[in-house]
DNA sequence: TTCAGGATGTACT
DNA sequence: GTACATCCTGAAC
């Protein structure tokens, strides 16, 4: 079971703030991969001048940020990564949440091999500790990449679930404890004036 | 542990 | 032509 599509109709803030802690699933062949949210940032196309749609820009790039609550977009960055945002607010109001970090709960051997082409037994420290750390990192670990560009929500491909039991997965004990979200300005967005400043970036210390 | 520099393609001016 | 919601490597400390 999979948040409603309404949990994503919300104030981009605030549904920002409410994914950390939430899990993602990817599912693709035969693999089913979980991982929880740890990091987030909240793009608003009406007053962020961060947000590829800021002031409403119409443009093929920013056609998905139109798109009903929930549904994927997935652009390339810096010429090689891919970024995963969640379209937030309803239809025709242009607004997304950037997932930029998660921890692995399930399917650890898909992602190690998507990352490094390794097993999770062969990485080394470093690269256990910067896994999934970061938006383009997330992307590679999961397999996400611009096909899913636009995917509507409730596909099977690509959920978000409140617990590991609302996608039929064994909890994890260390997941039940309650979660101090902390916040800051978003990073990487210099240019974009005032609106660096905005705290609208959620995380969790790990 | 921190830092500088390079890789790389697309959207938009 | 320029900027970009980034990541990796290798060198210095």
């Amino acid at each position: 079971m999979a948040l409603a599509q309404e949990f994503f109709a919300g104030d981009t803030v605030e549904v920002a703030r409410s994914l950390v802690g939430k899990y993602l699933v990817r599912r693709y062949g035969k693999a089913v991969l979980a991982a929880r949210i740890t990091e987030t940032e909240a793009y608003v196309g009406r007053i962020d001048k961060a947000c590829h749609a800021y002031h409403y820009r119409k443009t093929e790039r920013t056609r998905v940020l139109y798109a009903p609550p929930g549904t994927a977009y997935v652009y390339l960055i810096y010429g090689m990564h891919c970024c995963l945002n969640f379209v937030t607010e309803p239809e025709g109001e242009p607004a997304a949440v950037l997932i930029r970090g998660v921890e692995p709960r399930y399917g650890l051997e898909y992602m190690a091999k998507n990352r490094f082409g390794r097993t999770p037994e062969e990485l080394n420290a470093y690269q256990r500790k910067n896994f999934l750390n970061g938006p383009g990192k997330v992307c590679a670990g999961l397999r996400i990449d611009r096909q899913l560009n636009g995917l509507p929500y409730g596909s099977r491909e690509l959920e978000v679930c409140g617990s590991l039991s609302e996608a039929g997965l064994p909890e994890f004990p260390e997941d039940q404890q309650k979660l101090a979200v902390q916040v800051s300005k978003r990073i990487g967005i210099d240019y974009a004036e005032e609106a660096a400043e905005f705290p609208w970036r959620f995380y969790i210390q790990l």
